[in-house]
DNA sequence: AGCTTAGCGA
DNA sequence: ACGTCGCTAAGCTA
């Protein structure tokens, strides 16, 4: 904005706007992965963009409505009562726009009882008499009595965007009044759009004319009786309705806000909050028009402000006296001390580089300190005692591991109270925490005006504050215990892990890669001549082109870019056509797959000849762990090639064997225990194969004649339970008619009624609680339940119904990974534990241990499953994890 | 760079 | 619209 323009308030009548760009913007096209449309949200923003950049405005607010009800509403219960239902699509944009907004500095404002244009007419009173100019953008011509030397109203006339500026003159040439007269043209004709009925007989031009010689409303009734014909005489009979109209249409313009206008001032956006928001939105070229228009800002909140703690306690050394210390590494100790005169834990920030400890930074909500990289020894003795908090701590132990340093339990981890407070979370970045938890913006870039110490101490800080702010939201018992018992002993043992690694067998896997590699090509070469021409077999696209033009198929399952080609969809076609292409690229996928992980996991092999995971710890909205770089929780079984990649995870040198324990159906026992249903207990506890227990249950028939054909469906119908399966869902996979999927959930829901009431109940216990919890306390949000959205609020059911049996069996496995850890320690042995897969432990085996670790194994899995039902555990031996598998 | 499709595991 | 929780790779589009 140049310096000589006059200040602009602009003014938006949101649900005006969002209307329209809904109705400019094909839904369809503008939707998140969980079903909510965004086509309006993005219209408007769109819209509100190109208004900033063609107006300039210096001041922006859009106002809602908040209901269909006003005043107007109360006294006139039609007003606007012909306005049709709100479409489908539209349903909960509103509150995103609002969020959007919110996340680029846009005020919204609304007020129960009034219009959105009462909203505007106050503000543009207030902007006024702040001598600004005010614009204001509204389909409702009601707004046109606004206008005046400093008002302007835009109109949406015909088009997408197309805007008529009505200013007096404008409104003077299209309706033959002044906009002061208009409110009283509009009494006098009616308002359809409002279900305003007018005088009968009395259109505009009437009416303009009668404005025109009689000034205004008043002056036209009081001259009722010198008008003739039959408009007269309607004018006569009718005025009551026209003086109710004037009433209704004129706008509130005394309304009192909770900020000034000057609030109101376009200013620059926080990047990350306007990414994080259209990320969610999944809006993508609208970012950079929205940093290019408002420009950033990353600090909104000091922060040398929010260090300053005035509740210090008195016996807490000063800052200045704390950083004045001469010898630091020797002094280091002391945080402790402080940390007992302040009552708060002391956060360490550690910063590795070629693996040296090279930076380390202590801190507490008020004090701050640096080491200053000399004397390492004397840091990492420092550390040893375990005595402070730490944000990941799993990621500082598995690089003090690295160092050669001994296991040590961290005291807290505010990494891991963020988790457990909300695991829901996206992403769990240090500064975004500080930011969304605390109110705290910190502007890497500008860190040298805000900290004037090392990167470290500002990290152990933030840790701290973020720590206290929010521990205290778990006081709760059952979230504590999590914490404590679970959450921060895994960090330990998972460091290990890591730590650790597995080895590799390479030439095995180099082999094997050099065999999939000449498959690979073989099947693609046949297939190119089936079809006479190459085409890229890893591209949906082209594939469409062959199978659905070329071959002429029929189409698939539908895709947005066209029919679908995944494995289900060529499994058909296959089976309708038994073209040899459908076999070839099938068979292409397979080994392509299985190639390509082999890949991956040669290059995932580090110095040591080993593959070193990273699990984790808040991946996952249920409490289990998950596994990336590489991904170690995916390897393949289900197929001979796939598994056979298993074969090149071996014991280490100084091992012999590789032991495998998982747990037998936790979930299904983990069901029966919290549904408490007799059924279920009784098949666990009669040690029967389960899926032929409860087929022998459904059919009626003993479980010895239960076939392979009922037990498929009684395993499918069990397992799909505990996802929330739907009568479709089941009849989907197993190929079977709606309605015998129906008569199959019937007749177990009929034996197994006590599942059935427990999976209604979780649903209706976290509608109302706004969570869910496992058997442990830990717990999950649960905010879409009463969504309007049908696909979201289905989603988030069957994701409330999963989630405390997933997170039970997540928390099981997690203390018995604490337990065997605990039990290989305390026993001195050498064998240790590799990796997790959910329900799986893989060990390394030392030489003579075998038996012990296999009891260790057993003892700790079984020993930490509290459940109602009995728990097994499989136990599979051999040299690599093909051959320990089962 | 980020989305879509695909496919692997529990 | 149609079963939960994940990760990775490739192609493709912006």
């Amino acid at each position: 904005m140049s310096v000589d323009q006059k200040p602009t308030l602009l003014l938006i009548d949101g649900h005006s706007l969002a209307f329209r760009a809904f109705y400019a913007l094909n839904p369809d096209s503008f939707k998140t992965q969980d079903g909510q449309h965004t086509n309006a949200v993005h219209g408007f923003i769109s819209m509100l963009l190109s208004l900033i950049e063609g107006e300039k405005p210096s001041h922006i607010c859009v106002a809602f409505d908040v209901s269909r009800e006003s005043f107007r509403t109360l006294e006139y219960p039609e007003y606007k009562g012909n306005r049709g239902e709100t479409p489908e699509e539209f349903i909960g944009q509103t509150e995103l726009l609002v969020e959007a907004l919110a996340a680029m500095r846009i005020t919204s404002v609304s007020r129960e009882g009034y219009e959105a244009d009462d909203l505007i007419a106050s503000l543009a009173r207030l902007g006024e008499t702040s001598g600004m100019d005010v614009l204001i953008v509204s389909g409702d011509r009601d707004t046109f009595q606004l206008i005046s030397d400093k008002t302007t109203v835009l109109y949406p006339v015909k088009g997408v965007m197309n805007l008529a500026r009505m200013n007096d003159s404008a409104v003077l040439e299209k309706y033959g009044v002044s906009a002061k007269q208009y409110q009283d043209l509009a009494a006098l004709v009616g308002e359809t759009s409002d279900n305003l009925p007018g005088i009968v007989g009395v259109g505009p031009k009437t009416a303009a004319k009668w404005l025109q010689a009689y000034g205004n409303l008043d002056g036209v009734l009081a001259a009722a009786n010198d008008i003739s014909g039959k408009v007269g005489e309607n004018l006569r009979e009718m005025r009551d309705l026209a003086v109710r109209n004037r009433r209704l249409n004129n706008l509130v313009r005394d309304l009192e806000f909770n900020f000034q206008v000057g609030d109101l001032a376009v200013g620059p956006v926080n990047e990350e909050e306007v990414r994080a928001m259209f990320a969610r939105l999944n809006f993508r070229t609208l970012l950079t028009r929205v940093i290019k228009l408002r420009g950033t800002n990353g600090r909104q909140i000091p922060v040398t402000k929010a260090v300053v703690d005035d509740d210090e306690p008195e016996s807490a050394p000063s800052t200045e006296e704390f950083e004045s210390i001469e010898q630091p590494i020797s002094q280091v100790v002391s945080i402790e001390t402080i940390s007992k005169f302040c009552g708060e834990g002391v956060f360490l920030s550690l910063q590795f580089a070629d693996g040296k400890l090279v930076g380390l930074g202590a801190a507490n909500r008020s004090t701050r300190f640096d080491w200053d990289g000399r004397d390492s020894s004397a840091a990492l003795n420092l550390i040893q005692t375990g005595n402070f908090g730490l944000f990941d701590s799993k990621r500082v132990l598995k690089q003090l591991l690295s160092l050669g340093q001994a296991a040590i339990e961290i005291r807290e981890d505010a990494l891991l109270v963020c988790y457990l407070d909300d695991p829901t979370m996206k992403s769990y970045e240090l500064d975004q925490l500080l930011r969304s938890e605390v109110g705290i913006d910190i502007n890497r870039d500008n860190k040298d005006e805000l900290f004037s110490e090392q990167p470290a101490s500002l990290d152990a800080w933030s840790a701290a504050v973020l720590f206290e702010t929010v521990r205290k939201r778990m006081e709760e018992k059952t979230l504590n215990d999590v914490y404590r018992s679970i959450e921060l002993p895994s960090s330990l043992v998972l460091a290990k892990m890591e730590a650790t690694g597995i080895a590799i067998d390479k030439p095995n896997l180099v082999t094997q890669f050099q065999e999939l590699s000449g498959e690979v090509d073989q099947i693609a070469s046949e297939a190119y001549s089936i079809i006479g021409h190459e085409v890229n077999l890893a591209s949906p696209k082209q594939l469409q082109t062959v199978l659905f033009e070329e071959l002429g198929f029929e189409g698939t399952r539908s895709v947005k870019t066209g029919y679908s080609t995944n494995a289900e969809a060529l499994a058909d076609l296959l089976e309708q056509t038994g073209h040899p292409f459908v076999e070839k690229l099938l068979a292409h996928r397979d080994v392509t797959k299985i190639k390509q992980m082999a890949e991956t996991l040669l290059q995932s092999i580090q110095a040591d000849g080993r593959i070193h995971t990273t699990y984790l710890q808040t991946g996952t909205s249920t409490g289990r762990l998950s596994s990336e770089n590489p991904n170690l929780q995916n390897i393949p079984i289900k197929t001979q090639r796939g598994q056979r990649l298993r074969s090149a995870f071996v014991a280490g040198s100084g091992y012999v064997d590789l032991l495998t324990a998982d747990y037998s159906q936790i979930e299904m026992r983990i069901m029966a225990h919290l549904s408490e249903d007799a059924g279920l207990i009784e098949a666990f506890r009669a040690g029967e194969d389960l899926h032929n227990y409860v087929g022998s249950r459904i059919y009626g028939v003993d479980p010895s004649r239960v076939d392979a054909s009922m037990r498929s469906k009684v395993k499918a119908m069990s397992y799909g339970l505990v996802y929330g399966l739907s009568e479709f869902g089941l009849a989907r996979q197993l190929k079977i008619s709606k309605s015998e999927a129906k008569q199959l959930m019937s007749d177990y829901f009929a034996r197994f009624g006590g599942v059935k009431r427990y999976l209604d109940n979780v649903v209706q216990r976290a509608r109302i609680d706004g969570y869910t919890e496992t058997v442990y306390g830990r717990r999950r949000p649960f905010a879409d339940l009463n969504s309007k959205v049908f696909q979201i609020r289905e989603n988030a059911r069957r994701a409330a119904l999963n989630a405390p049996i997933q997170g039970t069996a997540a928390d099981i496995m997690k203390l018995a990974m604490i337990n065997a850890d605990k039990r290989l320690q305390a026993e001195s042995l050498q064998s240790r534990l590799l990796l997790q897969v959910h329900d799986e432990l893989v060990f390394e085996v030392a030489p003579g241990e075998l038996e012990q670790v296999r009891l260790v194994a057993i003892e700790s899995m079984k020993g930490v499953a509290l459940l109602s039902v009995p728990v097994e555990v499989h136990i599979g031996v051999g040299p690599n994890w093909e051959l320990a598998g089962h």
